[in-house]
RNA sequence: GGCGCGAUAGCAAAGCGGUUAUGCACCGGAUUGCAAAUCCGUGUAGGUCGGUUCGACUCCGGCUCGCGCCUCCA
């Protein structure tokens, strides 16, 4: 039975969905008004991860990841670039889908735009302001009243009085209470604006995912899920919300996923200090890439913050190529997974046990051993299969051993520069047949001259019963 | 000031009150013309001080160090 570290609670629980066999799951997504870098991957994979792992063991899964397309951080770097809100907004997210792809990141069932849910906002802030959760203010925004809501803190397990007391929080005489924050802002010249009963402006950004998530899900989910540091003041606020307006539980289950750290610290827009999955990718072979990042993100717990370096990064590159050796050796079958299995049921049991991904992987490679002992196909095929319910393994192993390109400088995952196409400044192919013909010869010292070669093009060869030769990227 | 998380071998990273995590790297052996791949094998852990226990990396407490949220942030 399959556990969830639920953030409301502070501890494991069995996962009961609302609906037997269905699971509904929302996570936040992207501002888009920039690439996102490795840390928004990290979450984006884990639930990625989450959703194949429960279709994988039977739940009909009804996944979304939300756009934020309307923002103080969007309107200003439009004008920073000079080019319209929507431009910006659609190159950006385009972008951001295109990156996803690249992680092989399914496409959430619905990525409902911000922009496009403007009514369900407004819906939903006129009822809460007749609940009397919302008040407008003498500068025109639209705020709510945390103090009207008894459970304000409840996930965050933060008290309103211990908050008030700290020195960051900005006092406005707008607002009632200086944690209360902001539903709709009044418009400002030169911003977007939609009309409203409140009048002319645009959301506050915690509303867009109470409303879209309602719009898309309904009143109450399964499993809410998003990064650390979404949980407050975001999360708390979409609680505070979403069960003011609707009068009921807005989500059964929250997850977070612990920070992706650079230096030992928080990678972050704001300071500055991250990389883009982008500028990530296309430092790594092209083949290659995107699964190993997807393989480095999944090797810590989603609970636990990993550090992020191009050494870690290549050693985790170099476990995920021993699974495709593997595979290359052994044909895989089509094969069905019999959870009875030892190795299925371990890592099952990993899997369920909070999505325990390093655990899963310590079975797939135990399984790998397996296949390289006993040369079974269905070994190979159980492999490839579990490694499929999680969203990897699943490459032609040749092409992926072999990657896309030839680099120079051994030993190096990146480095863009002496990179040579296969068959233009090394002949790979043609170099391997001299070889054995050397080999033949007896010619040991120009034999081995040509792996030197290979070699120092980052190719390892490998010599195969019956005189075949195979190659590969170190 | 309030709230929370972490400290495991060279590096990465899990489980577990007593019995091999796992990966990468390293070393020895088999294999190979030599390698590579593969197999077999050895070694290197649990910040610190106490407590509980027959027994603690694992439970409890103190300390030290690191990190995060409380402001936009995955």
């Amino acid at each position: 039975m399959q556990t969830i570290y639920n953030t409301l609670s502070r501890k494991k629980e069995i996962f009961t969905p609302i609906e037997p066999g269905k699971v509904s799951l929302y996570f936040c997504g992207p501002t888009v008004y920039d690439f996102f870098h490795i840390g928004n991957a990290r979450t984006f994979t884990t639930f990625d991860m989450v959703g194949r792992w429960l279709t994988a063991t039977g739940y009909a899964v009804n996944s979304v990841r939300n756009i934020t397309d309307i923002d103080d951080k969007i309107i200003e770097r439009a004008a920073k670039n000079n080019e319209p809100i929507s431009a910006l907004t659609e190159r950006m997210t385009a972008a951001m889908f295109a990156d996803a792809d690249r992680l092989n990141l399914l496409r959430p069932n619905a990525s409902p735009r911000a922009t496009a849910h403007i009514d369900h906002m407004l819906a939903m802030i006129a009822i809460l302001e007749e609940k009397g959760a919302a008040y407008r203010a003498p500068n025109g925004d639209v705020y709510y009243a945390v103090r009207s809501f008894p459970n304000y803190g409840k996930l965050s397990k933060k008290n309103l009085d211990d908050l008030q007391a700290g020195e960051r929080v900005a006092i406005d005489s707008n607002k009632r209470d200086p944690l209360d924050f902001v539903l709709w802002k009044a418009a400002k010249s030169g911003e977007p604006q939609w009309p409203s009963i409140f009048g002319g402006g645009r959301p506050g950004w915690h509303i867009e995912c109470s409303a879209m998530c309602k719009a898309v899900l309904g009143d109450t989910i399964d499993i809410h899920g998003g990064g650390w540091d979404l949980q407050f003041p975001h999360h708390e606020n979409e609680i505070a919300q979403s069960e003011a307006a609707n009068g009921k539980t807005f989500a059964n289950y929250w997850m977070h996923t612990a920070f992706l750290n650079f230096d030992q610290e928080k990678m972050s827009k704001s300071l500055g200090n991250f990389f883009t999955l982008r500028d990530v990718l296309d430092k790594l072979d092209a083949v290659q890439g995107g699964e190993t990042v997807r393989f480095f993100l999944m090797r810590g717990h989603y609970r636990s913050e990993v550090n992020y370096s191009w050494d870690i990064l290549e050693d985790a590159r170099q476990s995920l190529l021993g699974l495709y050796v593997a595979l290359k050796d052994v044909k895989a079958d089509e094969v069905e997974i019999d959870w009875g299995n030892s190795y299925a049921k371990r890592f099952r049991e990993a899997m369920e046990d909070d999505f325990n991904t390093p655990m899963a992987f310590a079975v797939l490679h135990d399984l790998r051993g397996e296949v390289n002992r006993s040369q079974s196909s269905q070994s190979a095929g159980l492999l490839k299969a579990l490694g499929g319910t999680i969203g990897l393994l699943q490459g032609d192993p040749k092409k992926f051993l072999q990657g896309a390109e030839i680099r120079e400088g051994v030993g190096v995952a990146g480095g863009k520069a002496g990179v040579n196409a296969v068959g233009v400044t090394i002949n790979v192919d043609a170099l391997i047949v001299e070889r054995n013909t050397a080999k033949k010869e007896k010619n040991f010292a120009r034999a081995d001259e040509i792996r030197k070669t290979l070699d120092a093009a980052g190719i390892v060869l490998e010599d195969k019963p019956g005189g075949l030769t195979e190659w590969r990227r170190k």
